[in-house]
Order: C-alpha cells, then structure tokens, then sequence
DNA sequence: TGGCGCATGTAAAGCGTTACATGATTGT
DNA sequence: ACAATCATGTAACGCTTTACATGCGCCA
C-alpha cells in the first residue's frame, strides 16, 4: 500500500492541491502508480488528519481549493518507509492470462485488440522518451535526478518490452 | 479483473483441486497472476456456482479434496473473455515509489533491500529461464506451446528488467 | 487414539472503482 | 443572474489481504 507515500513525495517534490495532484498522476507519476481523484481526495484527508500534511484555503480560486505541503512528521514517516523492506511487487498481467488463455480457445478477435493495445503502448514510449530527452540530457546530474532519470528509464523499458509481446503475439496469431 | 478467467484457463489445462491450483499459482502461473489460497477457493465456488466448472469429490485424499474440471460452459466463458478488449493493465509500481522517494529522502538502508531484491529477481530469472529451456526448445512448435513459450519469454524479460533497475539503482546509491 | 498436517472455509478490514452529489467561481 | 465548469466530497460495491477456524486422513 503505498499511494499515501506516492502523495507524499509529490507534496515534498513540491506543494499542491488534489485536483493539481490527480493531474500529475495522469503524468509523471501515473506510469508507475495510478489513482483517481476519489482515492486521492480520501488519502488527502486521512495524511491531514494524521498531521503529515498541511492543507491551506487558497483564496480568488475556482472552488472550495486547497493546496496541500508536506510536514515534517510526512517527511520523517516518508523517509522511514523508504527504509522499509521492499517487498516484490504483486503481479497481476491481465495480457499474459489472455495470451494464455488464447493457447486454448483461439479467437481472432484477439488480434484487433492486440493492434490497439501495440498502439497504446508505442504511444506512451514515445511521451516517456520526449520527457527523458527534453529533461534529463545533462552531463552531470544529482543523486536525486539521476534516481529520477532511472524511474522514467524504468517505463521506457516496459512500454518497449510490451511492445515487443504485442508484436509477437500477433505474429503468432498472424503465422499460420 | 481476470482470476476467474485465469482459473479457467488453469483448469482447461489440466484439471485439479483447489489447493493443487494454489500450488501451480506459486510456480508457472504466479509470474502473470497471484492469487492467495482464500481467493482461489471463493472463486471456485462461484464458478461452480454458475455452472462453468464442476468439482467432483477425491476418495482417500486428505481432507475434503476436490478436483474440478472445466465444463463446455466454462469453455465457452473463456473464449468470449478472450475477444474482449485488452485494456492496458493499471500499474502500481511500488519500487519505482520507492526510489523517487529515495531521491528526496536519501536513506542508506535502502541498498541492502535492493539486494535483497536483486536475489530474489535473479533467482526467478533463473527459474524461468530452467523451465523455458526444458520446455520450449524444440524446433516446429504449435500455435498453442508458441503462445505459452511468449509467455514465459515475458517473465524472462520482466525478471531481467527488473535486475537492471536494481542493479542501476545500486549503482546510483554507492557512486558518490 | 490422538496429535500432526493437509484441504477447505469464514470473517473482517482496507484498497480500488464507479456513479453520483455538493461548493464555489468564471464568464456571458 | 445563471449556466458551465472546476474542485472537492459521499456512497456503494467488489477485490485483496490477513488472521483465524473447521473437516478429515495419516501415522506414531
């Protein structure tokens, strides 16, 4: 469970509202965690309510908006879990159980959505390369910027990776 | 969500008990889905319970084993999930948090874990790489054994990534 | 026959998803 | 004023996880 430490690095990354927050979480941070803004919202509340953020009214804003800064217990209980055991992720690959499951039943439809999910694929590849080229070119870089090219070299190998499945996929489904 | 259908899919090749099932979600199955014990038996009652599979009671076995088997029904389940639109699966990395964090944060704790974590990814690297060598070498392969073969290459290469990432994020953490 | 361990099951709490609802400002 | 829209929130349901409980053969 780890979306409250997710928002928690995004506030120490740099203060700001839910719906700002839900917006980098379709960004930057959504290729290695995604969340909604309900889960958001809620996880906002409890962070508060444990006195590891701060939330302050912003006046002359669109709604009720509150921008949100980490504290120093969110930072303290950030850097502990960092320290933290790190289990292997739990895997749950809906395409492996499909193209598996496909071993058995054969269905050609499969293909078509295969193409579509190959296009999905190449298209975030290319969002990840733009920002890898645009932002992290320099010769010389911080520990903390170098940890940050590594996580966004880390989507661009596995968008290139399920390309790679995509493609022989439908090769296969295509060869005979 | 794709247990039941990832079930059916382990049944359809070969029929089993509900603990056996758990055993084969520890080994081949468990590098595409993990599944506990508890889950496994829920959506087996379900899935007998709406006719697509049929468990039958194993005589001197320990306990109240019982083996279910696939029904036409169930095979019929299988085949219509398997035309559905393949949606991108969500990702929740929770190393990939975990090491953005790191750059804020800066613990060195975090390198034994990520050696711990190298180890567990080489051995199951490892373990693939004895399966698909033993399984999946012959020349001229059916369609079938070519899906499942691309299956476990996936396993390889996520295995293999994920050894870089830590590998590279050692790297990070020790060069300066 | 009585513990040991395998096979299955029950219960509770938390996370994730979806649909829907309310507050508050901008622009016409 | 008032519709549109942004920002936040509520509610319900299903899946996942964890701890615990029961049924039943095996073997000392």
């Amino acid at each position: 469970m780890s979306l409250p430490h997710a928002l928690l690095t995004a506030l120490a990354e740099r203060p700001c509202s839910g719906s700002e927050l839900a917006a980098r979480f379709d960004r930057s941070l959504g290729y290695f965690w995604q969340a909604t803004h309900q889960q958001i919202y809620r996880e906002l509340a409890r962070l508060e309510e444990a006195g590891l953020i701060k939330g302050t009214r912003v006046e002359r804003a669109r709604g009720r908006k509150r921008e949100y800064r980490i504290l120093p217990a969110g930072t303290a209980e950030l850097a502990r879990w960092v320290a933290e055991p790190q289990q292997p992720d739990a895997i749950r690959d809906e395409l492996m159980v499909r193209l598996r499951a496909a071993a058995i039943t054969d269905v050609d439809t499969l293909r078509a959505n295969l193409q579509n999910l190959l296009d999905h694929h190449r298209a975030k590849l290319e969002l990840y390369v733009g920002i890898a080229t645009r932002d992290f070119t320099k010769e010389t870089m911080s520990r903390a910027a170098r940890l940050r090219a590594l996580v966004l070299q880390a989507g661009i190998d596995f968008e290139q990776q399920r390309i790679n499945i995509c493609q022989d996929a439908i090769a296969i489904l295509t060869e005979d």
